[in-house]
DNA sequence: GTGTCTGCAAACGATTTGCAAATTA
DNA sequence: TAATTTGCAAATCGTTTGCAGACAC
């Protein structure tokens, strides 16, 4: 599983370094949209002298070359997606809690819908559409408070 | 006009102070999506006392009051917008430009549309689509270089 | 007058930068 | 060994906070 990242790393032009390969392993393997912060707490102890820096570096160039995309969801910090496609996230104002997938991809492709819709001379690299609102479990949580 | 922003605050149950109808009256009258420092260059020369923290308190209440909606489509900071109807926004990766209502509203009020879409017990209060690229005029210069 | 609003200065937190040491081809 | 990558420390930038003075009802 890791010698696949290895080569997913090669392919797209990016050396393979120890550092490069768990933080996008940690992306593949979880569905956290993890912040800058949230990798650095969950890969330190592995890596103990793995640093923020490298982790903000690396990522650049997973965004580059679109191994990674980033997700402007929250105020001050961005988040990480290793799922590429045009989907649809949500975002609870109370719990904080960021639901991926949410309304799925199944309905359409929102990639493709959008882009048919281009005016002349533009072209699109990333969509992104975010829902914010009260998640189910706050919402059952402040009607028996 | 001026006077208008005046009743629209006090409609919503904001104090019309002088800086918060400047604020206000700028988002009305600019189609720029102005970060909180653009709001600051703008305002200084007419209002020199004008602070940074009273710009962000004014737009922490307007956005409360749901008299404007905060937009995330940079890295690091935040845009204002006080067309509060679920439309999207196109970013220039080249130039930086932020186009507005960008392919248009018309299509359909994704508000409602992602309203109906929403599981059991989720409620939504904003939706946001982005989209990322270049924009026609980018593409010509970049043709033509 | 009493409560709200403003705005300065300092604090804070996410991210970037400069650079020297470590690593890899 | 030459080019790339890492990671520390300091700097930067957007935003928040504490608080005293100014303002409005």
């Amino acid at each position: 599983m890791a010698e696949n990242y290895h080569t997913i790393l090669t392919s797209a032009g990016i050396r393979p370094s120890v550092q490069r390969v768990a933080v996008y392993a940690y992306l593949r393997e979880h569905q956290n949209h993890p912040t800058v912060e949230t990798l650095f707490s969950a890969l330190s102890p592995e890596y103990p002298t793995l640093s923020r820096t490298t982790i903000y570096n690396t990522l650049r160039l997973f965004e580059e070359k679109h191994l990674v995309q980033s997700i402007q969801i929250e105020d001050g910090k961005t988040r990480y997606d290793s799922d590429m496609s045009g989907h649809i996230h949500f975002k609870c104002i109370r719990c904080g809690t960021i639901f991926d997938n949410f309304i799925g991809e199944k309905l359409y492709d929102s990639y493709a819908h959008y882009d048919k819709l281009l005016p002349p001379g533009f072209s699109m690299t990333k969509v992104q559409t975010n829902l914010w609102g009260i998640c189910a479990d706050c919402a059952a949580a402040s009607a028996t408070a």
